[in-house]
DNA sequence: TTTTGTTGATTGGTCAGTCAATAAAAAATA
DNA sequence: TATTTTTTATTGACTGACCAATCAACAAAA
């Protein structure tokens, strides 16, 4: 079998230790050698694998937007109904995996971040599609296409909102009352519910 | 009549001339100097005033929301029903004084300080309650409470999420959009809808 | 002549990024 | 196998830039 080298256990351990110090942080300033330090490597090495900052930053981006494209690959291939579909959208943004403080601080960042950096900006956008288009997919069936459109806007709106507005408070994330809250938005426009009160 | 000193006059060149470099740039980390240069004095200037930089900062952050908290007020007293606070609420969140790109910017980019930041924070916390508890008083006389409750915090939500994504778009922000989603969200919730699709 | 307004120059600290040097592992060669 | 050579992994030390904050000094008004 093929001893691998070092590069991709460094590189992995980096990402991974950025994506701690920003959430512990709450921002994107961090230093490299805070990063490189919870690493156990000097930040030397951090510029050796990754150049610039900048790039260990978008690496790390990256790679949240990865998994939470796999978590979602997965959720999406289970689905079998549109509607359940969305549900499986809500429940992977709101998963344990995802909906961790340190995540939720650092997608925060990556917003702010992506203001100045144009490489930052078009990776929030693609996951920003993504989202659209995934919600989309679940919507079209079940409601009129321009109804779609609009409800996938607010949907996705109402998921940020609650990510956003979850970084101010402090103590456990609750995924539950968050999932509760768009369920709840979904159910209505989709007329599931009692049509009154 | 009083002949006023400066210091009003410089303390706000300076707070609007931060909202602007803040804007600009998309986030915090703007200089002392970049903002004191904007407003026409030095940087000395400015930390003669304010301090140290969180404090203008700070400043910053306590002008946005004494702005916002005015133009609410104005807008609720103006409002009869409970139903028009609602909309009073929404339409201040995205008027043409508020819902500006330097605003926007600013607002994100002091959610992430606030990460760092206790008083910061504390400032958002107020704003977050007072919102909440403005939709409460439209809500809580059309639905039943705990209701009332969860849509307040949807409502919020939304409202947030949609100055974040906000945020990644360029061009001009579209206010009417927007206005629209909550809009309809409320519309919804209420049971004000044809009942159907 | 005291108070208010203002700045240029300076300082001390922080940090990204570089580089030359070293160690260790792998490959090539004898 | 033993050896030299090359490649990979790693760092300490340094530098150059940037920037918040200070302060002594100067100007203007009261």
């Amino acid at each position: 079998m093929p001893k691998l080298g070092m590069e991709p256990l460094r590189r992995r351990a980096l990402i991974d230790a950025a994506i701690s110090a920003i959430g512990e942080r709450g921002s994107l300033d961090v230093t490299v050698s805070e990063i490189a330090g919870r690493a156990g490597v000097s930040s030397a090495l951090a510029h050796h694998y990754f150049g610039p900052k900048d790039g260990l930053l978008q690496a790390t981006m990256r790679h949240i937007l990865a998994e939470l494209g796999r978590d979602a690959r997965a959720a999406l291939a289970k689905a079998k109904t549109p509607r359940a579909r969305l549900s499986a959208i809500v429940a992977v943004n709101f998963s344990e995996q995802q909906f961790r403080p340190e995540i939720i601080a650092a997608w925060l960042a990556f917003y702010v971040e992506a203001q100045k950096s144009t490489e930052l900006r078009r990776l929030l956008r693609i996951y920003a599609r993504r989202l659209h288009s995934n919600l989309l997919s679940g919507l079209k069936p079940l409601v009129a296409p321009a109804e779609a459109e609009l409800a996938a806007e607010s949907i996705a709106a109402l998921i940020d909102g609650l990510y956003i507005r979850r970084a101010l408070k402090d103590g456990a994330p609750n995924a539950a009352t968050a999932i509760g809250l768009v369920e709840d938005y979904i159910a209505t426009k989709l007329g599931e519910r009692t049509c009154m009160k």
